[in-house]
DNA sequence: CGAGCCCTTGATGCATTTCAACGAATGTGG
DNA sequence: CCACATTCGTTGAAATGCATCAAGGGCTCG
């Protein structure tokens, strides 16, 4: 039956995402199920929004396939870019009433998504989960003040060397060659400063002989430890 | 019996902190009472660490009076300030074995400070404080959002302004003047400016009448709407 | 009253934005 | 299959904002 087969990889996704830890098997197990039986996967096209700034936050997301962008706009039509998500993030769990940023596809994706009722359910459930569930707010807390020091810190150029490398980290798989999913007014965006700015800083780079660029969203890097230096001095 | 006024202090300092949306009366003080019991009290001097990155993270603390920064240092020198902390504020609370971060008072403060294990050993207790404290960290969170959209998005001189409306708002207390504890070098390390043009984005403002300065630190707000909309522009 | 620290202000140069034009890639309809 | 429109990226030139360098002023504390 298609559905049970929906729900295996269903369960699958949640325990890399949830349980990977965990080190009580059975009650790993137990709110796995109850999560997989009541979760929906959906799939929606590029650039839609899962949810914007405001709505109220009734669910959790979590991308299967595809890539996912947080942000912010103001009434002067200017544009904050807080993260990209990819496979095995995590999306939209907070106490709030709603949202506090958007959430927009970058390319046509795939995500698991759970009603928060049946997530604080759970929990109250498996306090173990609850626990669990802190270390990744906590692990988000970390990144995004990573990101803050970036942004207070570097020049224009050296944050873009510093983005490649953790897309690199984290689109790779392994190897120095990959494909970003998004654009370079994407990228400007979430490093704080303008298109033209981004482009320069690729161009820079490419010059370098730092990375390699075919067909603009194909990256490859060649010297990491350079790049590295260089995002860093 | 003078450590009893001392744990009643504390006491109403945790649970101005944690409780105050507690719905659940009793079980609230008894978890309050068990905190009170093993927290301590300390008071240390003026720009002091509490503690420095990458220390293992064993306490968390409450700044009961003075106030604290919190930043990290590279190895070039140069430095991101994160966060100003007062009193109320809460600090430290994290599951990875060691702060991302030092604090350090910016003034004589007293804190409360309590073993990480005690606060644990609670939150099992008490699912219903865990939970609680869920709330306190994705405030935490959309906080340090905030500020990553203000890095990003606006001028120097606009961070100032937007700055000194926090301030206030926080150190105020329903005045519109206040006494800023940090100095400009923080606050320049704050919102990712150099020292000179933090001093130069308050020399505007008191040029255009927005704000009055007396003594370097003593500031009062003349015209909130206007520094407000200057902010945003 | 002097030393030291912090803040302010001016002058200069560099980094980044802005404005503008062009080029490459993609998609559409004839 | 080709013209055309559209979108996105690149590059140059000019303007602006900010950092840096440098000097001076005011406050505080011994």
């Amino acid at each position: 039956m298609s559905l049970d087969i929906n729900k295996v990889a269903i369960k699958t996704s949640l325990a890399s995402c949830f349980g990977s830890t965990m080190k009580d098997e059975e009650a790993s197990a137990e709110f796995l199920d109850e999560l997989a039986n009541k979760a929906e996967e959906i799939t929606v096209g590029s650039a839609e929004y899962l949810f914007r700034e405001k709505d109220s936050s009734d669910y959790v997301y979590i991308p299967v396939s595809g890539s996912i962008m947080l942000e912010r706009s103001t009434s002067t039509g200017s544009r904050q870019v807080f993260a990209f998500l990819f496979t095995g993030n995590l999306l939209g769990i907070s106490e709030t009433a709603s949202y506090s940023f958007s959430a927009k596809t970058l390319t046509e994706s795939t995500v698991i998504k759970i009603h928060q009722k049946i997530i604080r359910n759970v929990f109250d459930k498996h306090p173990t989960v609850a626990k669990r569930y802190q270390n990744v707010t906590n692990h988000i807390l970390s990144l995004i003040l990573d990101q803050l020091f970036v942004m207070g810190q570097k020049t224009a150029h050296q944050r873009i060397a510093h983005f490649l490398l953790d897309m690199e980290h984290r689109l790779g798989h392994g190897s120095s060659k990959f494909h970003l999913p998004m654009s370079r007014q994407d990228i400007a965006d979430y490093l704080g400063m303008s298109l033209e700015t981004s482009s320069r800083g690729f161009s820079k780079l490419k010059k370098d002989m730092l990375i390699h660029i075919e067909s603009n969203y194909q990256i490859t890097i060649l010297d990491r430890d350079a790049l590295f230096a260089y995002s860093e001095s």
